[in-house]
DNA sequence: ACTGATATAGTCAAAGATAGTCAGAAAGCG
DNA sequence: CGCTTTCTGACTATCTTTGACTATATCAGT
């Protein structure tokens, strides 16, 4: 497995556990994971970004700590969100992945539903000789129109999940 | 025999034991072919696409892998149908709405589930300016890649159906 | 307060590890 | 032959890991 994946793993763990929130020392855990210190803001940046639901605060100096906390939102806010100010005119599909799984992480939609989604922006669904460019813009109107039906299924059915 | 042809049997033979999905690297097995290892990428386009029934999921850098699943047994005909002969390699928002509408009727997706689909066939997911042919190819494949994940699903939640 | 030492964390570019793409060569076939 | 399929290699894209350098905070001595 992933070094990064491992660092990943632990720090889930440690947030599963009952807290919303977690504080560790870089070099601490890059001790205990025999990495460089600088891995840990690399595992930081790339899972526990805002599009992963988390918000990370710390401090340098004596004393430091990195922290980092799970966000709530309500659902609609994040659809609203997502779809007026995240999603641009274009988007990439690693982006796009995130952002589905960080819904289907807060239960707005079903592991089905996140699937579909998934599928409807991939590389395979896209895949006919047009510039990345105009893939991506698709992508970007493909997701935003998907995540206006979960916005309207949410009002109508009071954001409970369907089955 | 060709090479391209070992190699497609010895990928079947890997996922006819068992499991219906296989994790491979792709270095490695070129390594074991002897060959280069782009000639896995033309193996996977030419036998393993979702014409074919088969989804790819691939990661690269380190630790990246390819992995192969398998939704439909080849010859297996009302999915097969859809895909190749109803859909084909281009589909109007009519029609593809249509076909939505059948699997809803017949209960293989939720009435959630068909509404996302249908957004992302959706005339406003596609509202960029490419030609309306183009449009129709981003459907057909967006439409199957969908299908192969409902099927998958359906087929992992010990699902009734069969065409 | 100021200053320098110490203790942290952050940034960024480079190297390493994979996988993807595509044009053209090679091979097979009618 | 001429067309199609297969195969390769060079180039590209993406993901991970590290290390050198930077930035900030605390503390101890003055």
């Amino acid at each position: 497995m992933r070094l990064s994946d491992s660092i990943e793993s632990f720090i889930k763990t440690l947030l599963a556990q009952d807290e919303p929130e977690v504080e560790l020392k870089r070099n601490e855990l890059a001790e205990y994971f025999g990495c460089a210190p600088s891995q840990i803001n690399y595992v930081l940046a790339t899972r526990f970004s805002p599009d992963h639901g988390y918000i990370i605060e710390s401090r340098r100096g004596g004393g430091g700590y990195i922290r980092i906390v799970r966000v709530v939102q309500t659902g609609s806010q994040r659809l609203m969100y997502l779809i007026n100010e995240r999603i641009g005119d274009t988007i990439g599909e690693g982006e796009a992945v995130r952002l589905i799984q960080q819904l289907l992480e807060q239960q707005l939609v079903t592991s089905n539903e996140a699937e579909i989604m998934r599928a409807a922006i991939s590389a395979q669904a896209l895949s006919i000789p047009i510039p990345d460019q105009i893939k991506n813009a698709v992508r970007a109107r493909t997701l935003k129109t998907m995540l206006l039906t979960v916005a309207r299924q949410n009002r109508e059915q009071g954001g409970a999940n369907n089955g």
